[in-house]
RNA sequence: GUCCCUGUAGCUCAGCUGGACAGAGCGGCUGCCUUCUAAGCAGCGGGUCGAGGGUUCGAAUCCCUCCAGGGACUCCA
């Protein structure tokens, strides 16, 4: 990539310069080259002089001087230059960036792909949301950062593959069943109450009154529990094919839904404990098993077992971690947990260390709570109590693309404010349709090149040579390093700014240069460059999950 | 009480591995449709970067204290 080549170059060009005598001998520091945010500071600038400046005890910029005295810049760099207070500045050839425009164009879909993965293979983990209720806004936010993430990934030369971790047993999983249970009965007529911790959402009568018409009265005649597990578990199943359909009008799609209880079934809990029986990490206290994780550098201990020899939910996930990592063998794994599960990344990662993996291999990507409102009314959405507004309401009164736009504006770190109203009212002037309409304009260009059979395989790209065409092109080689910054970083919400300032720059193209004109070789040409901006656009939009519509 | 996240323009948010005048969208105000989509373009206005200290040639960015909002500290998940 441009920016290490430039680096190298100033890294080569300091130690000439020390060789010479003309700078004084200092460590060099990490190179850093970066785009200046004013344009007048050409396409990319280092600060190094400024870094190097107290080590050799010049004047930053005499370093600045010196080193560039000694560049040797590659071809496709026009112009070097100092600045003060001690910056280095590279400008880029003109009629190298107008070639750039045929690369793109032979990249095609694949254009922004890069190797950074190497092939590893790299698990994301994201929703796994209890299958007791339906998916709320919150869980779209998680949703829609771990398929973009895997998306990128994927374009960055992981192997990816998605998962959604069913909690499929448990306390809230018996919870549910005696609910739902509680509901049956009631549908059936018999007098009884839901439980007072239980689920009292009134999706829950709807479940019932659907099962009622499915499969009859066959469950009254069972005892109590048996009724409540049983029914629990027609109950849990319908709920899931609901959230699977929920994501999917998302556009979100798992390649694995991963139970909870078949590591139980499958040995792995066994497995998991024994290894960390054997490790000397498992005591016994107060009738029930812990986890002492307070050896391993935390502040407390967890039950793995309680008193009633119940596993914990953490025991589970140790389980699903040791099946992760050593049976499956990822080399990377992604989790992406809500906010509320803060805490439990310091006692997974102690978890690692005691089954002898490297915890840098986990990385717990935590998005902060979304609150949902329409105007100044919060709107709960708590599946315990009361009703809730779902995912599904919001992406059919909202949208999907900009359900996921929305969604993947803000930082994972950021908590946000999902504003119903905000979101419908903003429609018009939004953002998402800003971008989309920028494709779409592109797009009513290339049906007008075909309809007047213009074939511009041929175009010239020389001939884009003014400076509307430069900076869109200087926009188009963004993309991979782009890709490359949210695969290193895991944060998305860098694809929808590009997004938009690729579109703005487009809009201004299109504005000031006209492309089917009279002119054949410049329409020629132009074409080229709208069909690789064309490529472009719709690549970030596919990695964010979103269309790309022809016509708006 | 302890730990984590956040506090930047009227609103929603980028920027935060220290560096060139602090950015975008929305909203407000001015202009621009005989030519490929005006869901567009060009421009104007708008900020004690929560507060106070400190480190530095240089701090929105790093350190400390405080304030505010959210989350976590369950033999819940």
């Amino acid at each position: 990539m441009l920016k290490e080549e430039l680096a190298s170059c100033l890294r080569q060009a300091v130690l000439k310069a020390q060789q010479e005598g003309v700078l004084a001998a200092a460590a060099l520091p990490e190179v850093l080259v970066e785009h200046p945010q004013n344009p007048e500071h050409g396409d990319f600038a280092s600060g190094l002089p400024l870094r190097m400046a107290r080590a050799m005890r010049m004047a930053p910029m005499v370093i600045a001087e010196k080193v560039s005295e000694h560049i040797v810049p590659p071809p496709k760099v026009d112009r070097v230059w100092v600045a003060p207070p001690g910056f280095i500045n590279f400008t880029l050839r003109g009629d190298w960036l107008s070639t750039e425009v045929e690369s793109i164009l032979a990249a095609g879909e694949s254009y922004g792909d890069t190797e950074l993965g190497k092939g590893k293979r790299v698990q994301v983990e994201f929703v796994s949301v209890n299958p007791t209720g339906p998916l709320h806004v919150g869980h779209g936010r998680g949703a829609v950062l771990g398929s973009t993430l895997a998306n990128v990934l994927t374009a960055s030369g992981y192997g990816v593959e998605k998962e959604y971790y069913i909690n499929d047993m448990g306390n809230q999983i018996a919870t549910f069943g005696r609910s739902l249970y509680a509901r049956y009965q009631q549908c059936l007529g018999r007098e009884t109450e839901v439980p007072s911790d239980g689920y009292h959402g009134g999706y829950m009568i709807d479940l019932a009154k659907e099962i009622v018409q499915e499969q009859g009265d066959r469950f009254l005649s069972l005892p109590e529990s048996d009724g409540a597990s049983q029914l629990g578990e027609v109950g849990v199943a319908r709920m899931l094919r609901g959230i699977k359909q929920d994501l999917e009008l998302l556009n979100v799609v798992f390649d694995i839904w991963f139970s909870e209880s078949s590591l139980h079934q499958g040995g792995q809990y066994n497995k998991a404990m024994e290894l960390l029986q054997s490790g000397g990490y498992v005591v016994e206290k107060a009738n029930a098993t812990w986890f002492e994780s307070s050896a391993l550098g935390e502040d407390k201990d967890n039950v793995l077992v309680r008193s009633d020899g119940s596993p914990t939910y953490f025991a589970s996930d140790i389980a699903y971690h040791y099946n992760k990592f050593l049976e499956r063998k990822f080399d990377q794994v992604i989790n992406i947990w809500g906010a509320d599960h803060q805490g439990h990344v310091p006692r997974m990662k102690a978890v690692l260390r005691a089954l002898g993996c490297d915890p840098e291999q986990l990385k717990v990507i935590i998005c902060q709570l979304v609150t949902l409102r329409r105007g100044e009314e919060v709107v709960k959405v708590s599946k315990r109590s009361g009703d809730i507004v779902t995912l599904k309401e919001v992406i059919e009164e909202v949208g999907p693309d900009a359900c996921r736009f929305i969604f993947l504006s803000r930082s994972a770190d950021s908590q946000m404010d999902f504003d119903i109203e905000l979101a419908k009212r903003q429609s018009a002037e939004n953002p998402v349709y800003y971008v989309q309409y920028a494709h779409a304009r592109i797009a009513s260009i290339l049906r007008l090149a075909e309809q007047r059979d213009i074939d511009y395989s041929r175009g010239d790209v020389s001939l884009l040579a003014t400076e509307p065409e430069l900076t869109l092109i200087r926009r188009l080689i963004l993309l991979p390093e782009i890709v490359e910054r949210v695969a290193v970083t895991l944060e998305p919400h860098h694809l929808p700014y590009y997004a938009q300032d690729l579109a703005t720059v487009f809009h201004s193209f299109y504005k000031q240069c006209r492309v089917v004109s009279d002119d054949e070789p410049l329409t020629k040409a132009r074409l080229k460059l709208v069909r690789a901006s064309q490529i472009a656009l719709a690549k970030t939009l596919r990695l964010m999950g979103m269309s790309t519509p022809e016509k708006m």
